[in-house]
RNA sequence: GCGGGAAUAGCUCAGUUGGUAGAGCGCAACCUUGCCAAGGUUGAUGUCGCGAGUUCGAGUCUCGUUUCCCGCUCCA
């Protein structure tokens, strides 16, 4: 199947090349959980730094980094302690799952029984132990394992944010509508970990809560809505692979939902989802604090809480997408010395420039002439801006299928010319055309394409 | 959690009725060439996923287990 050996091909690269390797490898992996490799740290921060921009480089939006251990008391305000404990249970016999707490309601899963109640399969014993599904990570604060000193790993960054609400409104002078933005890790203990990064234990995640008065939010939920699609294209990621998944059916808190879905190999996947959270958060922080959360409008002097629009993109899932979007395997022809041609496969990362773990490879054509000392001078002053590498080792047609493979945009050759003109090639990895630039423009060059 | 498939070098894979592990590519060094992966010489890299069992002897057979992939389930 075509889409078993993309997804193959992808992880295979992407251990190959140094993005993605499986966590604690040595000792047979960790279920659900991956390290980034060289390329790929690059290509995450690159991708967050992208969203950073695009959130905190305007007047309205302030930024914040909160810890992953918060007060337990955070989670039963926002609703996970109390919605993330279905026990459930699974029967030995016709291998349905239950949630305990509601078997009057279900009906055995085995056809041959048709409407026959669950309760009843429970009583004959033929149910596992109940199993609690909570998704929150616990461990304890301190010395002492007690049920005192237990708190959670976050299961979202969001709370964060809204606890900070009141800080952050203080300290940066901001007015309503204003955002906070926050990007870490978040911790869920899913049941099923699966499809590479997607679904995994630890993940992390790009979140902006934008507050907002409260009838002002489907205007803002519309913009926020467009903002964040247009984001995604803007970073090469084609219209045709995006769709908006609107929910009908509602978490507790949102009054309005979207998916912003990617076309994965295995179908189309959320990777950001956008909320209209409403009050619900702060006016239930308001109520479990004790402490009042409310905005002061000076020009209408009303006293409210506001409603908040969240942006929740996954930046796990967003690397995922970026690279499965940049994958291309292209047919190329290769002219032999005889004269004849032959097809052969190029593989290549048509990463957006921006996102690219590095910018640029910098080969001397030949290992003599002093052509290596010219290289290596453009490498480090290159440097100095951005992540660039050096290459020296095979024929220079090696070298550029190599970068192609990691998905660097510019290849800049320093050649027996350089030594009369001063000038070098710079080959485009998507095109393969090369121009001839003068060595000292190299820098301008490259900032220009970022 | 259920069902199916898989795991041998960095990658893709061979490995015969059970007899101390191979290829191609890649990687490193040197030589050669000099603008799109194909030259030459040499070299490094293996807990055969892990753990038991059977056997004189296990990559190979048996059991358990871990991980990944596919299909379900799940995804407040």
């Amino acid at each position: 199947m075509a889409k078993v050996d993309i997804t193959e091909k992808i992880v295979s690269l992407a251990k190959r090349r140094g993005f993605v390797f499986q966590s604690s490898e040595i000792y047979g992996g960790l279920n659900g959980c991956w390290d980034y490799g060289p390329l790929g740290v690059e290509l995450l921060k690159n991708v967050k730094e992208a969203w950073w921009k695009e959130m905190t480089f305007r007047e309205n939006i302030e930024g914040i980094d909160a810890s992953i251990l918060m007060h337990p008391k955070v989670w039963e305000a926002s609703g996970h302690v109390e919605n993330f404990t279905d026990p459930m249970v699974d029967c030995k016999e016709c291998k349905a799952r239950f949630r305990e707490d509601i078997l009057e309601e279900c009906e055995c899963g085995n056809k041959a029984y048709k409407g026959r109640k669950a309760i009843k399969c429970q009583q004959e014993g033929k149910f596992t132990e109940a199993r609690n599904f909570n998704l929150m990570f616990k461990t304890y604060l301190g010395a002492i394992e007690s049920e005192d000193s237990i708190v959670y790993l976050r299961p979202e960054t969001a709370q964060g944010i809204y606890v900070n609400f009141l800080n952050v409104k203080e300290c940066s002078r901001q007015k309503l509508p204003f955002g906070i933005a926050q990007i870490g890790k978040a911790f869920r203990n899913e049941i099923n970990t699966t499809n590479f990064l997607f679904r995994t234990r630890e993940f992390e995640q790009m979140e902006m809560q934008f507050f907002i008065n409260p009838g002002e939010d489907d205007k803002w939920f519309e913009y926020w809505k467009e903002n964040r699609i247009n984001w995604f294209e803007r970073y090469g990621i084609s219209k045709d692979k995006l769709n908006i998944h609107v929910h009908e059916k509602l978490a507790h808190y949102a009054k309005a939902a979207v998916d912003i879905e990617y076309m994965f190999p295995f179908g189309w996947g959320e990777i950001e989802g956008i909320h209209n959270r409403t009050d619900f958060d702060l006016k239930r922080h308001s109520e479990f604090s004790g402490k009042k959360i409310e905005y002061f409008d000076d020009q209408t002097k009303e006293r409210f809480i506001p409603y908040v629009i969240e942006t929740s993109a996954g930046a796990s899932r967003s690397f995922m997408a970026f690279l499965i979007n940049a994958y291309e395997e292209e047919q190329v022809s290769r002219e032999n010395l005889d004269g004849s041609t032959a097809k052969e496969t190029r593989t290549v990362l048509r990463f957006h420039p921006s996102l690219a773990p590095i910018k640029a490879a910098i080969f001397p054509l030949v290992n003599r002439d002093g052509m290596p000392e010219i290289a290596h001078k453009l490498t480090e002053d290159l440097r100095k801006d951005f992540k660039v590498f050096y290459d020296d080792s095979g024929a220079v047609g090696r070298r550029y299928r190599r970068q192609d493979e990691c998905g660097t945009p510019f290849c800049i050759t320093v050649d027996s010319d350089t030594l009369n003109d001063n000038t070098v090639t710079v080959r485009d990895r998507d095109t393969m055309i090369q121009e001839r630039i003068s060595i000292d423009k190299v820098n301008e060059y490259l900032k220009s394409k970022l």
